[in-house]
DNA sequence: AAATTTTACTTACCATGTTAACTAAAACGT
DNA sequence: ACGTTTTAGTTAACATGGTAAGTAAAATTT
């Protein structure tokens, strides 16, 4: 069996091979119906993240929900401004430090997380019975250990 | 061993335990280094992407483009004519169907590629490397079966 | 062949991603 | 205390993500 010169040359692994694109074809394939389940309620999935984080870990400021929704601080900043505008979320000042801001979910924006948690978790079932529960699992290890 | 209630009370898995926010971080955990080394020659990541695939697979229509690189019409279609403006393609009308768009890389562009070729493929090998061959293939299996 | 539908983009609009520069307040160093 | 550095957040600028509407050419229907 001859050896073909494109063998022997190195390249990088095709798209359908090559983790970036694959992580990215993932997460498009896996966020369609928490978008499509969010369109109803007129928010975007980032700031769906935020009412969660807030819902979930209660008042906090900028810096620990840019950690807990994985936004940077100046997208963050911006859907803050918007939600506190469409009255999602509340937010004061700190008194022992000034330049910290403290951040609530409000009524309007728990109705938000109320009306939508059935189908969120639905969703969230879904994708883990589409893999198996062990794969599901392997994969988030895995993914984990990239991490580092 | 009593039972607490919140044991009871169904909830979405933590975030770090979450399939869609594992996938975007562990995108941009290994985004950066690509990232840092596009920066030099200053372009995109997308833009990369593009470069990459009218490199390997020639010159091809705007549909083409964005099935192997995974981006929508929209954002294809301005970096599409960001590329051109810069130089780094040459696009052309297909005669027999004057709705397509014939695009190849240019010599500016392909010296982009020529570039970065060898320092993306040590990025790939060392992300590769870092997981360990078995768990890449596995990780790579895995997010295939998702795709489906 | 004329009307309709489909295809291949393109444009518009709004939100976020990303880097850099900027502001104000707090913490530090001497 | 005063100047410097760090921290928390904001703003700006540019690019992409994503949905919807628009356009022109090709394919289908009738």
């Amino acid at each position: 069996m001859k050896t073909k010169k494109e063998d022997l040359v190195k390249r990088l692994p095709s798209t359908r091979r090559s983790l970036p694109i694959a992580l990215m074809r993932s997460r498009e394939k896996v966020m369609g119906p928490i978008r499509d389940m969010l369109k109803v309620s007129g928010i975007t999935e980032q700031q769906w993240r935020v009412l969660r984080v807030l819902s979930e870990s209660g008042a906090q400021d900028l810096t620990q929900i840019s950690l807990k929704a994985s936004l940077l601080m100046p997208s963050l900043s911006r859907i803050i401004k918007k939600l506190r505008e469409e009255g999602l979320i509340v937010s004061q000042t700190n008194d022992e430090d000034r330049r910290r801001q403290i951040v609530r979910i409000g009524t309007k924006g728990q109705k938000i997380i109320d009306d939508n948690l059935p189908q969120a978790m639905k969703i969230a079932e879904e994708l883990q019975q589409h893999l198996g529960l062990e794969r599901h699992e392997q994969l988030l290890d895995l993914l984990e250990t990239l991490e580092k």
